[in-house]
Order: C-alpha cells, then structure tokens, then sequence
RNA sequence: GGAGGCAUAGCUCAGCUGGUUCAGAGCAUCUGCCUUACAAGCAGAGGGUCCGCGGUUCGAAUCCGUGUGCCUCCA
C-alpha cells in the first residue's frame, strides 16, 4: 500500500470514532472488573464547545482510555445542564428576535418555545465532543431536566425543606435588573471600573446654614437616604451628635449617625446610608434601625418611592440628578474614581442589590462532613493547593439562595393559601391534601410558587442522579458505579459545583461522590486573558479539529497545560503536534519500507538488532514506570513530554538508525518484527492522548488481532540498568564524535577512523558496529595509545581517537582538555569537601551519601583518563 | 480591606518530599546538511547571579521571613 507523504488526520478521524462506537467499547455494563468512572461536568445546553471544553475533555478521555488499559470497566457519563438563566436569556432574545415579548405569553408558551429551542441547539455540544475522539457512553447520556431528574430534584427540596434546612425569608441579594432574577453571589462578576465620585451637600437641620458633605458613585440612590454617617472619633462632626440634616431635592429629613464602621479617609469621612440599596448600608440601617426606602423597581427604573423621576432608568437618573443638584446648589464636585462594579455573569447588567423575598438553603450541617472530607484526604484534590481555598469557603459557609425569577428549571414546589400558608410537598394532590388536613373547611385554589430552582441546585445530583438514585437509593448501577473515580473540572467552580456534589453525596448517599478531583487550569489567550466568547479571543476550536485534526488539538492543549496552572494557549502548540504526528507517520513508512527487505537470515544487521532492540525495550520499561507515576501525580502534561521524547528522541533518532538496514542490505526477521512489537508499544502510550493517530498506525503496522483502544498493558517491570547505561554511553559516543567532526568542518560523506582505548571491549563487540556507521567512520580499532596526530577526546572513562584526515592543532586540543580538567577537578573538590564533611555524611540519607560516592569515583576515573589523554598527545 | 497564587534561557513554561548525572523542554537564535521515513526534517552549538535582601541548614532554584512586581478569588 502506498502511504501518503505525510499524516492526513481527516481520512482517518471519522472512520475510527465510528468503529468503535459501533462496536460497543464506548458502553459500559456493570461487571465483575473493577469500575473506572467519571461523570462529565455536563456543559450549558446552549454551550458550543471551547477551549475549556477541549482540555477538560481531553483530560477525561485521557484518564478513561488509559484505565480501559489497565483493565478497568470503564463508564464516562455525558450529558448537559438546562443551566436556567442562561438558557432562558437566549430563549427570550430569539423570541425577540422572532418580535415576541416574552411577558406577553404565559408560563407554558414560553416553556413550549425553550422546549423547542433545546431540542433544536442542546444536542451541538455532544455532537462535537465526538469530533474530539471522546469515548462517552452515550447510552447513558443524561439532561438536568429529564423528567427523572426533574423529580429527583423535587424530592430533596421537600426533603431539606421537611429537615428544617430550607426557608424563606427577605434578605439582601444580587438582582440582575435585566433578567429580572436574584443571582447567587458566584453569578456575579466585579469588574473594574471608570466611574465618578461625586460631592453632595445636605443641609443640617439647625439655625444657621451648615452643610454636611458626602461623597458617591451612586447619586440616584439619595432618594433612598435614611441616614448620614460618620466615625465618632472623627472631630469634624463630634459636633453634629443628634443632629439631622435633609435629604437634597425631597427633603427628607434624616438622622446623623456614628459609627466606627466608617473610614475617615474615604471621600469626607460622611457616609450616606441607603439602606435598601447596599449591603453594608443594609446592615448599617438594622444596626441603626433605619428606615428602609426601596427606590427601584425590578426593571432597574425608579419607584414611586423615590418621589421623583419615576419610571426612568437608574443610569439616566444618574445623570440628571446631578445636574438638578448643581441647580438645587447641593452639588459640590466630581471627580473620577475607579470601583469594582459587580455585573451579571450572564447577562452583563450592572447588578443592584436588593431586598427580596427568596428560598434559601442553610448549609452549615452539610458543609461539615463535606469539608472534613476533603481536609482529610478521602477525597483528593489535586492539585492539593485548592484544598486551602476550599476550606475557606466551607468554614465561612453562607446561606444558599436557591430561587430564581424564571420560567426555566425546576418550578419550585410550593404551594400557596390565600392566608400566605406555605405547603410545601412533591405534588400539588399533596399539597393539597396538607391544606385540606389544616383546613378542613377551607376551599382555597392553592397557588403554586412562580419561581424555579438555581440550576446548581440540580447540578449537585448530578454524579448520583446519572444512576437513577431517585428512583431507588439502592440500585445495582448506583452501587457499581458510585462512587465515582475521578472529576475533572475547572477550579472556578469548586464552591458552584465541586463543593455541593460533595454536600450532597455524604447527605443523600453517606458517602463521597468522586475518590479524586483534578483541576485543570484555566486556558488564556497569548496575552494572558480569559478566553471568553465576549472578548472573542476564543479559537474557533471545529475549525482547528477540521484543520489539524482532533489528535492534534488535543495534543496542543495537553502539552501546555501542567496541572492546575493556567494555560497560554499558543498555536505554536498545534504546530509541534502536527510536526509529532508527521514524525509518527514517517516513522511508520520507514518501517514498512524495511518489510520488503526483510529476509529470514538476515545477515545485515541482526547483530545490531540484537543490541539496538534491548535498549529500546528497557527505554520503554523504564519510561513505563515513569509514566505511572506521573499519572498517579495527575501530570498529564508531563507524561505527554516524556511519551513525546520516547517516541521522538530514543525511538526515532536513536532507535531507527540503529537497525536501519545498509543500503541495499536485507533487513533481519527478527529484528523487524522486535522493530513493530516496539512501535506497537509506543502507540499504546501514546493512545490516550492521540487515539486516532495510534489506533490507525497500530493497524497498518501489521494484521491485528485486537484494537489498540483495548489493547492492555502488561504490568510493570523493572528496566536492566546495564543495558540503558551502555545505551546511553553509545549514544554520549556518537555525539562527542560527531561533535568533533562538526568543529572540523567535515562533510557528512567525508569518513573518519576512530580508535578506542578502553577496559570494556566487550561493549565495542556488541555496539561498535552502530557506532561506527552512525558517525561514518571506515574503520573502528581498539587501541592503546593515541596514534600520531589524531584527535583525543574523553567519553565517560572511554578513550577515543578520530582522525578527521586534515591538520589538527594539538595545542588547542590541549587547551580544550586542559579546560575540562580543570572543571572535573573542581568538580572533585567540591564533592570530596562533602564526603569529608562529617555533618554531612551524619546527617545525609544513605542513598545521597552513596550517590555522592559514585560522582567521586566517577569524576577519579574521567580525570585520570583526560590525563593519560593529555599526557599522550 | 481579607485570602491565595506566581516571579527559572529572548518567549511560553517544567523542575515531587532541599543533595551539579535537574539547572531542563518547546519555540526562537547560530553552524553544517535537500544523508531516498520525515526540510513540518537531520546532525550539532550558544544562551540563565533560578526577582532583590535576610535567615534556617553540612548543603537552597527548592524551606522560612521580608521587599518589589504581576495575577486570581472574596468583601
């Protein structure tokens, strides 16, 4: 078969993905293996795939495809998240669109439209996540508001809400003006901004004309004043003690308080308290018993409470007022300031906060097992640097507002009397058999609560409820799979999501959900910025899976991202991954172009073979070894490396022309089929990462029995320290060699002979001749003593002689020797003024002090053979 | 204001529990090669007071303190 001249990822992508969803591998049943599971962080049902996407799920893949290795049953459960703002504010700007108001329909046509709208869109995501090779059971794919789920969700309302845990009450929240909801403090996102600072005088209440001055950002809110207030050390205004003054424009007569919250360096050292309209202010207000004046309404329009500019935006109004202040004579000045504006994270309105009647969740009893769970280490959180800020959070742990002011999501469970009852219960039959049971004689038409549930109120079922824990607590599912092994995701929703898994996995199933949590980092452009879909600065990453191909993307972004820290994403990346997989598919042609040259004697190299295939054998043990570990580690990134250097470095630079056949020579049987076995391995390793590279070089290798995506690994063992050595010492041979032909401008084709003086002939039997063709030497000696003008040079404890066939000047030879002398005898020194250390040889474990030991011979000998070197030149 | 993180080669970053076979990788740079697998390549090379200062230690890029500069989260 003719090979292409290099790797075209997209022959081959599609096929394989195909096949092996076809046959099965993806799904899993439970069994008497050992279980592998992970439940994928189920993207927004709106979302397109991203960058974050491509690396979390690469990750994922990554873990599950090598567990399916090691034998393990492998289960990865996909699925997405109804994510209920977001969502229902893509809804409603189609709608807009469409010239549809959403407050002109009801509840159910808005619901019939989000349906419609989440048939047609919610499937892309997992449509793209195949394109990525991921190995997702799609049997098992699951939705937050499939019906099951939707129950599920119901039913540990009721059930926190029958444990005393869920209440409703008015309190301060984050209201997000434009989609008209309260938002949880993790939906809001302070941002840095330009704004003004503006000076208003308010008049006190006394005989003479006394002005007090306060400084704000947010002048339309003095509609709302109930207070002034300012330090009780502050001596400007000791003397305003039970003073009022009035508020400008309405006159509102308010009081003049003190308190040591203030700072006396802001602004004037005067603070106008709003009570309504800011948090601290709020708490200011119940400290003080203020009164408490609403000014806005939910639109982010003033309200009749504020008396003036009714029904006009609280921006707008931002700017009129201060221009009736400069006319009413109370404005005083402006200047510019910059403060942290909270916005919506999914709307990007300016959020305000407000009092509001909300459901909320007490956490404080489920924070407790959750958190001792993760500072003990039954649940693992790597990297272990997250585990500080986790704490953080769980011991300040705050009530959860868990209602939000949409259609979208799971519609809260409660039922309404005309008197204000509360009945809460799974269904409204229920709800209203608990009305009837407190009032028999009643007839009220109960009112179900408009609101529905924040969506991590059911993201926090998820790694049970993709078992159907709902409908039984016990399932065979539930007990194979839960709890899972691993979940991947990204540490800016570890309190979101991370934590609220745990919570409710000790509540509802008395055990963790997940053994391990790996964080990825959080990828960023070339200049550091959070890819986001506002800034634009996200690859339009089908684009690059259809220009490089998945393996290669998924390469790109593995290869830079190190556990837990951020990523800069760099298309060089995809460069040094498309160059690898060309590597990859040459290395194969090369291969295939020896099997016709093989024959069953061959004479040409099996010495070689023999020499060569046992290295690269012990290199992959050796690598082997390496790679679990890192893999224990979570590092990723650096088993990539070091798969990328086996593969590159030892197998094709080094490896390949050992055994290459001499030109017009017949390449060995044995030593060919070792050369596959050993690329077979290689493959294997690097499958997780690039399955669809490997899986297709794996079968046109040669026939196979079995498909490398289920190929496993032997266990295992331990690499033969002396031949990696005597590897490792040709190969420090052929670049000293060739470095030296380098310095002395030879040309490739022009030849050397080269001597050796060593104590070690045997290794010369079985390697010489590799390092004799590799640096195109004629003739390969041993040798004694350095023949007349000929180059000397020290490799380890070899002594080496090239003759380059031109002039060579001995005292620059010297000079460079003597220089390396120098070096080792330093060297020497520094490690001899160790080992005569007593402290040190006291102290030291044994194995540095033995290891110490080895540099001090090892220096001994190279320096008694550079001057044997020296001494004969 | 509170908490945390990061500062290593020109650039982007690795470097686990302190010990010159760890000062490393990719890209970039320089030299020589179109050597029939690969020029998207091959063979070599150069390049770093491991942010400043102080401390612990026989020994610190690695631990502690401090300063500076960036970043993130929270209020």
């Amino acid at each position: 078969m003719e090979l292409s001249k290099n790797y075209v990822p997209q022959a081959t992508e599609q096929k394989w993905y195909d096949y092996w969803n076809t046959k099965g591998y993806f799904h899993s049943v439970p069994d008497e293996r050992p279980a592998y599971t992970i439940v994928m962080p189920p993207p927004n049902v709106t979302g397109v795939l991203h960058m974050g996407h491509a690396l979390n799920n690469t990750v994922q893949d990554i873990l599950l495809r090598r567990a399916r290795m090691q034998g393990y049953n492998t289960c990865w459960v996909p699925g997405t998240d109804h994510a209920s703002i977001a969502t229902e504010a893509k809804v409603v700007n189609m709608l807009r669109e469409m010239g549809i108001d959403k407050n002109k329909l009801s509840r159910e046509e808005f619901l019939k439209y989000a349906w419609e709208w989440k048939e047609k869109y919610g499937g892309i995501i997992l449509q793209q996540l195949k394109k990525l090779g991921c190995s997702l059971d799609w049997e098992r794919t699951h939705f937050t508001m499939d019906e099951g789920y939707y129950k599920a969700v119901i039913n540990v309302f009721v059930d926190l809400y029958r444990k005393g845990n869920i209440y409703r009450g008015v309190k301060m929240i984050n209201w997000d003006p434009q989609a008209l909801t309260a938002l949880s403090d993790e939906e809001v996102i302070h941002k840095e901004t330009n704004s003004k600072l503006t000076y208003v005088r308010y008049r006190i209440d006394s005989d003479t004309e006394e002005y007090i001055t306060i400084a704000t950002v947010r002048p339309e809110t003095i509609l709302g004043d109930t207070a002034v207030c300012v330090h009780p050390d502050d001596e400007r205004y000791a003397h305003l003690k039970g003073k009022y003054c009035f508020v400008p424009l309405i006159n509102r007569r308010i009081p003049i308080i003190f308190d040591d919250y203030i700072d006396k360096e802001f602004g004037t050292g005067a603070l106008k308290v709003t009570p309504a309209h800011d948090i601290n202010d709020y708490n200011l207000g119940q400290k003080h018993n203020l009164e408490v004046i609403d000014t806005l309404n939910a639109n982010g329009t003033l309200s009749e409470a504020a008396q003036l500019y009714i029904g006009e935006d609280r921006f707008a109004v931002r700017k009129k007022i201060v221009e009736d202040l400069k006319t009413s004579g109370n404005f005083v000045k402006q200047e510019d300031y910059t403060n942290q504006v909270g916005v919506s994270e999914r709307t990007n309105a300016v959020i305000e906060p407000r009092l509001s009647m909300q459901w909320w969740c007490n956490m404080d009893r489920m924070a407790q097992p959750a958190l001792e769970a993760v500072m003990n280490d039954d649940i693992r959180f790597y990297p272990s640097k997250f585990k500080n800020l986790y704490r953080h959070w769980m011991s300040n742990i705050k009530d959860w507002c868990i209602s939000r002011q949409l259609w979208w999501g799971q519609r809260i469970p409660a039922w309404y009397d005309k008197q204000g009852n509360i009945y809460v219960a799974p269904t409204e039959a229920e709800a209203k058999a608990a009305y009837k049971a407190a009032f028999p004689d009643g007839a009220d038409e109960l009112r179900q609560e408009e609101d529905v549930f924040d969506t991590w109120f059911s993201a926090w079922l998820w790694p049970m409820e993709v078992f159907d824990w709902d409908k039984d607590h016990n399932n065979k599912e539930l007990a194979y799979y839960y709890p899972t092994s691993t979940l991947v995701t990204a540490p800016d929703i570890i309190f979101f999501w991370v934590a609220r898994m745990i919570m409710s996995g000790y509540e509802y199933q008395g055990k963790l959900p997940f053994e391990q949590v790996y964080f990825t980092g959080l990828i960023r452009d070339k200049q550091g910025r959070k890819m986001s879909k506002q800034l634009g600065n996200s690859p339009d990453l089908l684009q690059l899976i259809e220009d490089y191909g998945a393996d290669i993307v998924r390469f790109s972004v593995l290869i830079s991202s190190p556990a837990g820290n951020d990523i800069l994403y760099d298309e060089s990346f995809l460069e040094q991954g498309r160059n690898f997989s060309n590597k990859i598919w040459n290395a194969l042609k090369l291969v295939k172009m020896w099997e016709e040259k093989t024959t069953q004697e061959g004479l040409s190299n099996s010495q070689d073979g023999a020499f060569a295939t046992s290295w690269m054998h012990n290199r992959i043990l050796e690598a082997r070894t390496q790679i679990d570990h890192m893999f224990r580690d979570f590092k990723l990134s650096e088993a990539l490396k070091t798969i990328y250097s086996l593969i590159w470095d030892d197998f094709c630079s080094w490896y390949l022309e050992w055994v290459k056949p001499a030109q017009d020579q017949a390449m060995s049987r044995e030593v060919y089929e070792k050369t596959l076995s050993l690329f077979e391995d290689l493959l294997q390793l690097l499958h997780p990462y690039m399955p669809f590279l490997t899986e297709e070089v794996f079968h046109l290798l040669r026939e196979q029995q079995e498909d490398l995506i289920n190929r496993q690994l032997p266990a295992a063992s331990a690499a033969d320290d002396q031949v990696l050595r005597q590897g490792a010492l040709l190969q420090q041979l052929i670049s000293a060699i060739r470095d030296t032909r380098n310095k002395n401008q030879l040309k490739p084709k022009e030849t050397v002979s080269v001597a050796i003086d060593t104590a070690n002939t045997g290794f010369y039997t079985a390697a010489g001749h590799i390092l004799q063709r590799q640096v195109n030497a004629d003739s390969l000696e041993m040798a004694t003593e350095a023949p007349a003008g000929w180059i000397a040079l020290v490799v380890q404890t070899e002594k080496v002689y090239l003759d380059c066939k031109i002039e060579v000047d001995p005292e620059a030879q010297r000079g460079k020797m003597q220089e390396e002398l120098e070096y080792l005898k330093g060297f020497l020194l520094s490690v001899d003024k160790k080992l005569s250390n007593e402290r040190f040889v006291q102290n030291a474990k044994p194995e540095i002090i033995e290891n110490e030991r080895k540099k001090q011979s090892d220096a001994v000998a190279k320096i008694k053979t550079l001057e044997e070197s020296l001494s004969l030149l």
